[in-house]
DNA sequence: TTGCCAGCCTAACGATCGTTCGGTAGTCTC
DNA sequence: GAGACTACCGAACGATCGTTAGGCTGGCAA
């Protein structure tokens, strides 16, 4: 899957620009957009702070097709998770055990970019935010419409069970991220460990009985 | 409660430095540490930037403060829900219920403190994270007790269900301060909510059975 | 009345920021 | 072999950053 070359309509790989957009995310993923600097970015790929500008229009510009470049990961496997599930049969809890691990697979395959969404979000400049949005709220539709179809009692607006649901589950993937080695665990177990979770409540397994 | 002196041993509140507190709290929550300047929240404030100087030895420890105000705040909420519950005889769900309602009433209460936490955190300074590391550690193993105690069979190594648990309820119980409006709906139903939904499990629900 | 100090000010420091300008090597085309 | 283009560079721009030095002012203590 042809993650990096989002909205190049020829398969122009450059690897300088390439490089630029890798380091660029794991450095604003872990050190933060604005903590980060060009002269920074520029040293981790062993060129000058001039030469990014040769690339990408502007700093901002930089981090816009990051943000994107993630979404796409997780938007792509999501979708792809869709198709397949759509040959057989499968349960409630299998549909979304899928996605779960569809959504893991994406975070783990394209760590910084993925990632580098959920941490430097809040803070971004507006114009680059306001850009990243509806790619943003798509997904998040996806994810909403599945729900209610795996759990239709949870659309209910009165209680937000629907939203908390989605924002619980988004929660324990999104910060698997900054715990989860994938070297040394299965991605599928760590999906239906927490479908399980979810699915089961802890109720079944309170030591004061189910209440 | 008083939140906003802490570790001032005598109760010496000074209002323009409670009020630089609390400006830059919400300053560092909606924009980010690196990205809200002094001058900004000495405009904030009315002030002039240099004036900040005289309450407070730098921008670090001003944030370290922030910190370290929000994390007193949530562990005061956890202390007085325990010595609360040593009373009566409340049932697991109860006492978990009690302990989110808890953190999200000091959520709401400490707003921009608490909150800070979650979203900047990631991005502070080294020297402000290590000092603040250890709070938060501490908050972090009383729930991870809590939530031990009311499921013993989460404790298993090999799963992480304890931890995933955990991080589960912490995103849902942090993201509302996103979107949950408290002179909208009362946070005891956020939290009944919230507890429920953990609870029971999407499996008790789901549109196909019980799997 | 004098002295002190908290609280806030003006003005400026050096450092660092994103960005731009004008190049220079190498490669490919005709 | 002339021209064009890609990829990169050195050097500098103005703006903004956190921070500091030194001064003013009003109220309280002696």
């Amino acid at each position: 899957m042809a993650i990096l070359d989002t909205n190049t309509s020829e398969a122009s790989i450059s690897p300088g620009r390439d490089r630029i957009l890798r380091v660029a995310a794991e450095l604003f993923l872990t050190k933060g957009y604005a903590e980060t600097s060009l002269r920074t970015i520029a040293e981790a790929v062993e060129m000058r702070p001039a030469s990014i500008y040769h690339h990408f229009e502007s700093k901002d510009a930089l981090l816009t097709e990051i943000l994107s470049i993630g979404m796409d990961a997780v938007t792509t496997a999501f979708d792809a998770v869709a198709s397949e599930l759509d040959h057989g049969e499968a349960s409630e809890r299998e549909r979304l055990e899928a996605h779960v691990g569809g959504h893991l697979r994406a975070l783990f395959a394209n760590h910084a970019f993925t990632a580098a969404h959920v941490t430097v979000f809040p803070f971004v400049p507006a114009d680059v935010r306001t850009a990243a949005v509806p790619q943003r709220d798509a997904y998040e539709a996806q994810w909403t419409d599945l729900l209610r179809e795996i759990a239709p009692a949870l659309d209910n607006a009165r209680t937000d069970a629907l939203r908390l649901t989605r924002l619980s589950l988004f929660g324990a993937m999104n910060s698997a991220v900054q715990w989860f080695d994938p070297s040394e665990g299965s991605v599928d177990e760590l999906a239906a460990n927490i479908v399980g979770t979810l699915w089961n409540g802890l109720g079944s397994i309170a030591s004061g009985g189910t209440d």
